[in-house]
DNA sequence: ATCGTGGGAGTAAGCGCTTACTGCGCTGTG
DNA sequence: CACAGCGCAGTAAGCGCTTACTCCCACGAT
């Protein structure tokens, strides 16, 4: 039916050896020889068979993608970035660019598992797992030993926002890149601190997830670091005002409900994302509070809508973008690993209008 | 290296034709001799090799789809539902879940014919193509091309949120999924024309292509259904009012201002999409001018941050995900294409607070 | 006891490519 | 003039699977 290597080897009147060779370009072959074949390969329009060429020269063009949902702007930014660094330099022939498989895996360890095992059935080149989920014992165990497999044969294994893999071996060939979530979340509490609040609401993520711990973790640092620990008096501490939901708007507005049930005095919320913070500020307008004179409120991720809230959000900035195509770089093997198998990207503190110091001053 | 059939044949004392029928269900096995290859197939951590599958057997697990950006929550939104449709039943086997490539082509005509390219390669089982870039005769045509080739080969091609392909013969095997723009505009016109708004500019996205042309003419079908057409006498129709760019946020906020710099006097502004609506917001902002009460400002699509932009943004919502969904389930040939090969979608005004009764009324 | 029947399993021929190995004809050297 | 050396191109053996075809054997019917 379709049309073949040999159909072209006839046309061309070599053997199909040689327009292999004319085609991979990596073998000497005369100008003459290959002129006919380029032309019988136009006048016949043949395309590669790649499932062949992958058969026979046990490669693969295609790099996994796992990402929780690419609707949401989080990964589906990290997802574009990561596509453009695999498909990159697709165009020309030997270019090296690849097809990205992108799979939505909506959190479930189930679903990444089975995600896997179908890129492994493709003997994918590269699989890259972003977000991720419930960071349970078993979860852990079990994605650990299938990523082990992988990359045993042959497939580079990138973790994106996740924790490193950690193990007996403690050296799994597993690169991760990660975001400096402690640091932001310090930087970002440091801030509303320096403004003057004292009484500040955290609504953080799920508790499993390592992201959650780190920001919380920023946090508490920040308010440690004033000397407002979790044994400070009542009203002074904020640790005893978190709520844990999970990375979505509607959580943020029952969070922050259920935070001024607890503490109505709450001069500032932190949320555990743009999200989460947009459902925040949409609890405190229903409750005829406004942002940020009677309660301040800051994101986390900087996502492009952030600047156009109602009002703008301070936030942390993750460049979700470079980090995408770093991933995307090591992934494809464009980039050694960094020493010690991770990278961290910094995070940057981003002060808009919905941060200000409180109007009736609690410190 | 890799565990093959003939490893897992060997160990369970049968040929390997017994353990890929075992394995695919589709032919008589008796139950002890389909136990043992099971137990071996789980001994040997044995995963099929697609490509190797794929060859013999003719098929292929890959389901392309074209995006302009996955990053954009339009296209974001519309990958994903395409995703998890395509992805449906890929835990059970046989359950035809296939892996969705995502591909980015930024609205290039060439990026797209390359990695139609590629796709054809893989020999795709469909192609999804949204979106969409400059409509020029010439890329038309070698896209149409390509697609008509790729469907005598049996993958299946379905457009989503692009014009239905035409030509000489006039029926393309390629089925396609379009959205009421032109209705959707319309109803959005009228809305403001019923508060009472008159004077009203309009921000369009690139000429070429379909979408903007259809947005226009709902538009300019209300206006000419009050007899505000291009004819009107100056202050009163719209048309002049139209200033065109690209579907982004800058591009809103420069031709808002082009717009107010021509027509100080506009009351109502109409964007492309909501992120130039965000723009046109923005620029409002920076003018001193507040919305709704100096100027009213309506978006399309209803893109999730829409309803937290400042002020809600009043739009005209697009089932982006049931689009997918139905995109999906078409290019997995899970649902027959609809009569004459197009399904439109339809869309619905979505009245929020951007838009209110001109306060100094120019009727 | 013979034969037909049919379910279950094996044989082997590809699927379309890559690539190690072989072979051929030419040039340069002793 | 014989022979090594080299540049090209052909031969053919897979890559790991699917599947048409064949074969075997147990069983029931005659």
């Amino acid at each position: 039916m379709a049309v073949t290597l040999a159909d072209v080897a006839a046309r061309a009147g070599v053997s199909s050896a040689t327009v292999s060779r004319v085609l991979n370009g990596n073998y000497p072959v005369s100008g003459s020889t290959r002129e006919r074949v380029q032309r019988a390969v136009e006048e016949l329009d043949y395309v590669v068979n790649g499932q062949a060429r992958a058969l026979a020269a046990a490669t693969s063009d295609l790099v996994g993608v796992l990402v929780n949902d690419v609707a949401d702007p989080f990964f589906g930014i990290l997802a574009s970035a990561l596509q453009t660094e695999i498909g990159a330099g697709a165009a020309q022939r030997g270019g090296g660019g690849k097809l990205a498989v992108v799979c939505n895996t909506g959190g479930s360890p189930e679903a990444e598992l089975t995600y896997l095992t179908l890129l492994e059935r493709q003997r994918a080149a590269g699989v890259v797992l972003t977000g991720g989920a419930v960071e349970s014992e078993e979860h852990t165990a079990a994605v650990r030993a299938r990523l082990v497999r992988l990359a045993a044969s042959g497939t580079r294994i990138v973790l994106c926002g996740r924790p490193p893999l950690t193990g007996p071996d403690d050296g799994p060939p597993v690169t991760t890149v990660t975001f400096d979530n402690r640091g932001g979340a310090r930087r970002l509490t440091e801030h509303l601190l320096s403004l003057g609040h004292r009484r500040i609401g955290y609504v953080a993520g799920p508790v499993e997830r390592s992201t959650t711990r780190h920001r919380l973790e920023g946090h508490r640092e920040a308010l440690a670091a004033r000397g407002l620990g979790p044994d400070t008096p009542e009203g002074a501490g904020a640790l005893r005002l978190t709520v844990h939901g999970s990375y979505d708007r509607p959580s943020g507005y029952d969070a922050a409900l259920e935070l001024l049930r607890r503490e109505p005095r709450l001069t500032a919320i932190v949320a555990a994302n743009d999200s989460v913070a947009l459902g925040v500020c949409a609890a405190l307008r229903d409750r005829g509070l406004s942002i940020p004179d009677d309660v301040s409120v800051a994101g986390f991720d900087d996502l492009p809508f952030s600047a156009d809230a109602c009002p703008a959000l301070t936030t942390v900035r993750i460049p979700l973008a470079e980090a995408g195509t770093r991933a995307g770089r090591l992934a494809m093997g464009r980039q050694s690993p960094p020493p010690g198998g991770v990278a961290t990207i910094t995070t940057e503190l981003i002060v808009r209008a919905s941060t200000a110091p409180p109007v009736t001053s609690g410190s």
